[in-house]
DNA sequence: TAAAGTAGGGACGAAAAAGTAACTATAAAA
DNA sequence: TTTTATAGTTACTTTTTCGTCCCTACTTTA
């Protein structure tokens, strides 16, 4: 990501959803409700321990998600959606509602969407 | 990105709002109206003339932009949402209220949110 | 006794993303 | 006559991201 020095908050809201995994996360914690970490990271296929970690922390600095940890011996750590990752769900259920329209209109068929498909891409 | 292998809209629908400038260009042609490559790149202050071309074709082939090229000897090519992209305002305008909202309640203050803070950030 | 699960932390390195600079063509303006 | 503008493309280089592997400490299970 660029440095854009923007004091934009909707930039600050992008940078904060657009991490890879992040909105997976978050939908998964707004469908299923609060999960540990393992049942989170099997929600999330294919995602590493490494990124889920990360994502949490930033999306726990946000306000996005809270974090609850049992001192128990093999500790037993769970994360959910704060009021604040509940608004979110708006966002991300208009999202679903034009992804599935886009779907039915055959939009993703020959799907080389997103990336910087030409210049680098597979040297 | 990693190889999400998703076969999932919504994935779809990410990928191609998720680069860095991607929401800026569509928020700009949907606000402003169709503009020229020029303008717009004035429009998005930052953005260098090889990722908006390669943002613009990408947008281009998902059919949410249309381009139109009048074969002038200086060429003038103009670009603007299609339908398929005016849907995506409401989403945008969704993201807009939240950032509003999250603002005023100080959410932004430390900014440090979105990269993958920890690892390797600024060596 | 050894292995597995829990929730990560940290180092390393490959791969991808994105900035920079140089180049294209032609016409109009200075 | 040199410069400027249009809308890019291409090559080169740097920066960033993210996956992989190895480590923790303790308990329960095989």
């Amino acid at each position: 990501m660029p440095r854009t020095p923007p004091q934009c908050p909707m930039d600050s809201i992008l940078r904060l959803l657009m991490g890879p995994w992040t909105t997976h996360i978050i939908w998964v914690l707004s469908d299923q409700g609060p999960q540990r970490f393992g049942v989170l990271k099997r929600a999330v296929p294919g995602i590493s321990t490494r990124m889920l970690t990360e994502r949490l922390r930033m999306l726990q600095r946000a306000g996005v998600v809270w974090r609850e940890q049992a001192e128990t011996i093999p500790p037993a750590v769970t994360y959910g959606l704060t009021p604040r990752g509940n608004d979110l769900r708006g966002v991300l259920d208009a999202m679903g509602e034009i992804a599935e329209r886009w779907k039915t209109e055959g939009v993703f068929e020959g799907d080389d969407l997103g990336g910087a498909a030409s210049p680098n891409s597979r040297l």
